[in-house]
DNA sequence: CCTTGACTTCGAGTGCACTCACAGTCGTAG
DNA sequence: CTACGACTGTGAGTGCACTCGAAGTCAAGG
């Protein structure tokens, strides 16, 4: 169980595209070993990292925050703190979204409860539907 | 407590931008009364939908789906069926969603831990630091 | 009367993150 | 020996959702 992967086996592994790790790679992001025959081959560990980074994008980092914090890594430990301060605010970040998240699916679930409950009641769809809660801040 | 809002005013209480609220309007996606000097007024009902709106957005649907199904929703009870698979396509979306956004938040705490919690301890980052879980499927 | 600020329309511009095209290389299967 | 499929690098293209700019209108204050 440490076989490296080609591109394609670890881009189906971590559900991004070929050419999605391809990019990753030429935006500084993390660096890939190559065969003899020069394809890239990921160990576990270099996975691992795509793995980290793909984690970070889809909750919301951005392509180059998440840029200067892998250059922070690489300058050594002089830079935890500012590494520190990036994930506190990621943090804020993702719990954010799923607070957003959390209320779309309530409203979402509504829907589906006048759609899927109802069997063609009628007498709906006077605006877009009614909304179950106020607008409150 | 009815009281008909600018569009500064619903913006800000969306969390959305004045220019935004005009592109969806432009998008088709919802029309907005004027006053007599043409300028948009946003009553209650109005500021309902336009909150709709954002959710969806916010949680991942696109511009051209949200379109489709408020035309749906202009179209009558026929469409509901359409509207249900909308939705609950959406609700799936929004799971995996959350599903996502909690791993990320799981790794992002991990992190502030190693930075927050050891203070300057050296022997870290001979990567992107060390995962705290292995990458399976 | 004149300025100020918030609004109006509408075409055009921006930023981001991919995503693709193309020409070339490599290793195995037939 | 040659065809195939998966890979390579890199410049350019795409799609989405805003976001902006410019010119104009309007109501109220000084």
């Amino acid at each position: 169980m440490d076989v490296p992967l080609s591109i394609s086996e670890v881009s189906e592994l971590l559900g991004i595209t070929a050419h999605t790790a391809r990019y990753y790679e030429r935006a500084g992001l993390l660096t890939i070993d190559r065969s003899q025959s020069g394809h890239r081959i990921y160990d576990r560990k270099t996975v691992e990292r795509l793995d980290f980074l793909v984690r970070m994008r889809t909750s919301g980092m951005g392509i180059s925050e998440l840029s200067r914090y892998v250059d922070l890594v690489r300058d050594g430990d002089s830079t935890t703190e500012e590494r520190l301060q990036i994930m506190l605010a990621q943090r804020e970040r993702i719990r954010t979204q799923i607070r957003e998240l959390e209320r779309a699916l309530d409203t979402t679930e509504y829907k589906i409860a006048t759609y899927g409950g109802a069997p063609t009641t009628s007498t709906t769809s006077s605006a877009i539907d009614h909304e179950p809660e106020g607008t409150s801040s």
